[in-house]
DNA sequence: TTCGGCATCAGCCTTTTGGTTGATCCTTGC
DNA sequence: GCAAGGATCAACCAAAAGGCTGATGCCGAA
């Protein structure tokens, strides 16, 4: 028997998910959890074999942070991420913290218990476009973007302007249009408008 | 006995809410459907008591179409939005379309079901503070943004410069800096990015 | 028909942004 | 220790955006 612990915001999704896991013989949920904080205690108590993770989970920590502190754990459970949008940077994000892979929500419940009996046997579990392209090394056409450029892109993307956000941040401006030229290079993008626009399709914020 | 149709395009959060639903006496699911068009045909067929929306419905017409469609039936089930974010724009223009009200997707089961019995009673199910609002007649505190304008601000939320949207429009710069000026004055900001944001914030694209 | 709202455009001016180049200081890894 | 990457800052220039005023044409409601 598989034991699953189940991490997500919605009471209901947690209540689909227990319904169509719990309903064949090989799996069995023995959790629920609504935030990462929740999922790693309850992980650490429970031991289970898979956790089944929702990537938003609202306040707290998010779903990458919360699956590298699980599979920090000894043993670590698979983590299966759960999402609604197969965005680059948030899913591979995800499986470089240690995910076993992610399975979108829009899925049949078939598929649901399918990809969890494989994770639990050790396989990943991705969309075949982006597995090929996990498995050619690349990451996704979007170079990385560091901490820094990260935390621009947040106020840029509330509609700061360079002023804001050089007085949120304590630095000078200069240092702000630095971090922004360099965020247009590595979006590839030539106004801040579109840099937002390419952040938010890419799921980088 | 309260009949209820399900319409969610995650087969995930039908399953939570059949769940949910069924679990009560008072209640029974007795249909799902995955879009908007199949939540119509079914209605009809059906003739549930009550239907539980969501606002977003992946490909197809959205929740607020759906719901028009649901009320012009007869006899119009009582249709409760369901959604993630009570976004000022979609949720009234939902009401304003006939639902009976919405539910959050992150609230316990034991709401969902009172809020689908209230609704079947024929009353508004609202959270408080929107509820106000719409009472008191008012439409959400953002002013009406005219098609054009919205139309601007769609190619704006993808970046495009003025030039752009000029172009795309077949009119002057001159054209798209006076909706600009009107849709800051509107939304009560001054830069594009801002816009963009509170846009967005308030589900008005 | 007159008025208001809407879409269209123009000119002028200031501020903000973006491009470029180059510099210093730190930390981390080899 | 040195190279590389990251964060910080500066100065200069060109382009884009934004504020303001005002004008025209169209349409529908009063």
């Amino acid at each position: 028997m598989t034991t699953v612990l189940l991490v997500d915001d919605h009471p209901v999704v947690r209540s689909g998910l227990r319904a169509v896991i719990d309903a064949g013989d090989a799996l069995r949920v023995i959790g629920e959890a609504a935030t990462g904080e929740e999922a790693i205690t309850l992980a650490g108590a429970l031991r289970p074999d898979v956790v089944l993770c929702d990537l938003r989970l609202g306040s707290g920590i998010d779903g990458i942070r919360t699956t590298a502190a699980l599979r920090a754990l000894e043993p670590a459970p698979a983590v299966l991420i759960l999402t609604t949008f197969d965005r680059d940077a948030e899913v591979l994000g995800a499986i470089e913290a240690g995910a076993a892979g992610y399975l979108l929500k829009d899925v049949d419940p078939e598929v649901i218990v399918e990809g969890i009996r494989r994770a639990a046997g050790g396989d990943m579990v991705l969309a075949p476009d982006l597995a090929a392209r996990v498995l050619k090394g690349m990451r996704s056409p979007l170079p990385r973007l560091t901490e820094r450029e990260i935390e621009v892109l947040r106020h840029l993307a509330r509609g700061s302007t360079n002023r804001e956000i050089a007085r949120t941040l304590f630095v000078t401006e200069a240092t702000v249009k630095s971090h922004l030229a360099h965020i247009f290079t590595k979006l590839d993008v030539d106004s801040r408008s579109r840099a937002i626009h390419v952040a938010q399709e890419t799921g980088l914020i």
